[in-house]
DNA sequence: AATGATATCTGACCTAAGTCAGATATCATG
DNA sequence: CATGATATCTGACTTAGGTCAGATATCATT
């Protein structure tokens, strides 16, 4: 009864019954799903049609077809690619953008109506971000991003809010050490965040000094993305481009009361060291050879 | 970047692509998927041709072929219905069992492949039990069952669970009232349990004493299943069903660690009187007259 | 036994989707 | 500029899935 791939087995039936009628729902719109699926995907800023091909998974003398009849309904225009003509490109038309319009309208009241009918949304969205995260965890990518930009400043929003929630003095930001956005960039050092089909998950910063010695600050993973080894690999992003601004020490500190992160810390070559700083916050420092 | 909309979207973006591929996998013992998807209801103890032609939604002259061609293929015999010979029932050769048991072997790796993947087990499997609670809510029925079989069972074992996690001073149902099993069932009173695809979500006893007055024993819902108004449904249930035994009042006991039943009990016609019973666990008690 | 209802089957037909082998135009390179 | 590579297009074909109008057999009822 409790068998964990039952379980699982049963999420998939429900999905498949619930999203495959979601699926359906693009025709009603008196276009087959091939052709609708192409007019999202150029929507959603896809232009190059061997991009297009490649991303929907479609012999290319199918996708000639569905442009063809995109074409002929006036939803789309292409035209050769500036740079080599053998590619082409293709554009909505006004009426194409209206009927993508139409068709985000659609998914978006679908996606609403789903929300209205809990009373615990925010219970029910933090677990289907769980099970995207789980379920898309190959697509996650990692991003190498300006600090103040807006997937970054949101990972970082999160983790202050993490901080003062679990940190027994709670946590505010200005108290703290916070770095200079222009030490986690090239040329002194980089910052990253996981992102899975646009949804940041998790950050790190390699905060540098343009000496031998860097610091890993802000490393975040997002509740909904923890134990699918993010942490590690935004640590490996951040220890690689270390080694590329050829820094040969890392350090680092933390507080007691993060045990996860104190323990990938313990499990990946790092050495417990003194203080090396008077930031009130952390209580545990690290250190460790590139 | 935090609009709910977007969430649930790009969760149905995760689940279709990777729900998708598992629908498709069913391929790749070459048969259609159509016929494939007969086979296995088949297998699931599906038998009368009409049943299973409504359950997989299939026109009669499609369904026909596909039972032709499994037929052809030797996994499945049919046979008149004893009772009526017009209907017919499609039996699982022993050729047709074994292709059945390789489609169940295969689904049930790419869920265990899925589960491996991540560290977080227990959490991931809440989170999916929810999202399918969630999709699956009107799907949810409520059975009126042995209080002693495998669901009723379940289902008391996680309340006494969630007690123990929840009261102050723990709970052992050792020294509760356990109310006898008989008192829970017809004709003295009634047990229900909502199932969802299977899974028990959630249950609730009348325990009746032949007289005019009864008790509202074992409300619980899954965590998983909460928002979803279940416990409002099971206690009409079992209101309903008070009131098919002639019984005038219902009292029930409860304590105040317990918000959200407090909170359906006071805004569903239930009024606080004095404690009537010993039970070293409850500090709250309500009636209700019918 | 006749009549209308019901369950399944058969044949004819249709659409969507996908495959594959060239045809055509353009590009990169020596 | 000749050559092979590349991107797209076209035409011919296949398969899966589905619809619909009867045909056939059986049932329930009078």
């Amino acid at each position: 009864m409790l068998d964990p791939v039952a379980r699982v087995r049963r999420f998939n039936r429900a999905v498949t019954s619930e999203v495959g009628a979601l699926d359906t729902s693009f025709l009603g719109r008196g276009r087959p799903l091939g052709a609708a699926r192409v007019l999202n995907a150029i929507g959603h800023g896809r232009s190059d049609v061997a991009d297009l091909r490649d991303y929907l998974a479609l012999d290319s003398g199918l996708m000639s077809r569905f442009l063809r009849s995109l074409e002929e309904e006036g939803l789309v225009t292409t035209k050769p690619h500036p740079d080599d003509a053998r590619r082409r490109i293709a554009r909505l038309t006004a009426a194409g953008r209206r009927e993508f319009d139409a068709y985000e309208t659609l998914s978006n009241a679908q996606a609403s109506a789903m929300l209205a009918r809990s009373s615990r949304r925010e219970a029910l969205l933090a677990a289907m971000d769980m099970v995207a995260a789980a379920l898309g965890r190959d697509r996650i990518r990692l991003d190498e991003v300006d600090p103040r930009g807006d997937p970054a400043r949101y990972c970082l929003g999160e983790y202050y809010a993490e901080l003062s929630r679990r940190l027994a003095r709670g946590f505010d930001v200005a108290l703290s050490r916070d770095p200079d956005a222009l030490d986690m960039m090239a040329p002194r050092g980089a910052f990253f965040v996981a992102l899975s089909d646009g949804l940041p998950l998790g950050c790190v910063g390699l905060k540098g000094s343009g000496g031998a010695i860097a610091e890993i600050k802000r490393l975040w993973v997002a509740p909904a993305a923890r134990g699918l080894g993010l942490g590690r690999r935004l640590m490996d992003a951040a220890e690689t481009a270390a080694r590329k601004l050829s820094i040969a020490t890392l350090r680092l500190d933390t507080n007691s009361a993060l045990g996860e992160a104190q323990q990938l810390y313990r499990t990946t070559g790092w050495t417990e060291i003194d203080r090396f700083n008077d930031d009130p916050y952390p209580d545990l420092f690290f250190e460790k050879d590139l």
